[in-house]
DNA sequence: TAAGATTGATTACTCAATCTTT
DNA sequence: AAAGATTGAGTAATCAATCTTA
């Protein structure tokens, strides 16, 4: 918060940043195989079926999901066709607005997450959460806040 | 620290894990896009040079680097084919292992990242470092190291 | 004319198999 | 054999352009 913006990064903001790019990746890609090895689900298929279950009535439009999961819409376009080939997900037409779509996890979409979720919080906790006390958690938490204000 | 495995993510357990997702996808999209468009680089070369130039003799084994830039080694070997491409960086033939290539940065490759270099770290002050007092940079300083303690 | 979503073309990453040297 | 690195094949993400409805 003091350093003039011309000079190098000190130590103490290089392993502020730095530290945050390694435990992300390390830590996702961690998540990722094992989701894959146990119950062969991707964790952008995970986190999409997470938010369609987390929505009131189990849907979400197209455009809304894209920014959850942090994919371009062509992106989720591309996804959503290979979980609708899967059979995890439906598109249904959005009878207020024509031009739109809701994307809908299917009764074996919600099975498929309901059997993954128990094992993807044990590995959330055994990769990251498990390393922090409540109070580092809480100030995370704080800090996420206040950096991007308007994701969480 | 204290939650049992089988439930679900407390609110503060969520907030510290869901808000790095969000910061690290909101930080990274952000400081590769304007690295692309006013240095023409992404940040994934940006990385690969950054380690390169750290480097005490200007190079790294290809294995290595690799590691420090969180690709596979396949991906590494593409990156550095464009990279060598661009002009941007040379192969070197390893003499104590014959099976083994130096990458190291041209001079053009070292002018371009040192260029985009004060750029780069403007943005990471703005766009992460300034929502940071230097007590909560410590702090999560101190949490990177322990959640992931060989790789810093 | 703009917004929601998809498509076409391209780029880039990964795994598994391979080649070379140890 | 095993390790360093590359290659072939496949998958998945993006941008820009397009289609449809508002």
């Amino acid at each position: 918060m003091d350093a003039v913006s011309g000079d190098l990064l000190s130590p103490r903001e290089l392993l502020a940043f730095r530290g945050m790019l390694a435990v992300h990746t390390e830590v996702t890609h961690a998540l990722d195989a094992e989701l894959r090895l146990e119950h062969d689900m991707p964790i952008a298929t995970y986190d999409v079926l997470l938010n369609l279950t987390n929505s009131p009535d189990g849907s979400m439009r197209m455009g809304e999901l894209a920014d959850r999961v942090f994919f371009s819409r062509s992106g989720l376009t591309r996804l959503i066709d290979r979980l609708e080939g899967a059979g995890l997900v439906v598109r249904i037409p959005c009878a207020e607005d024509r031009r739109g779509w809701w994307a809908q996890a299917t009764d074996e979409g919600r099975e498929r997450f309901e059997a993954a979720r128990p094992f993807h919080r044990r590995g959330i906790r055994a990769h990251f959460l498990s390393k922090l006390s409540d109070a580092d958690q809480d100030l995370l938490g704080e800090i996420w806040r206040r950096v991007v204000p308007t994701a969480m």
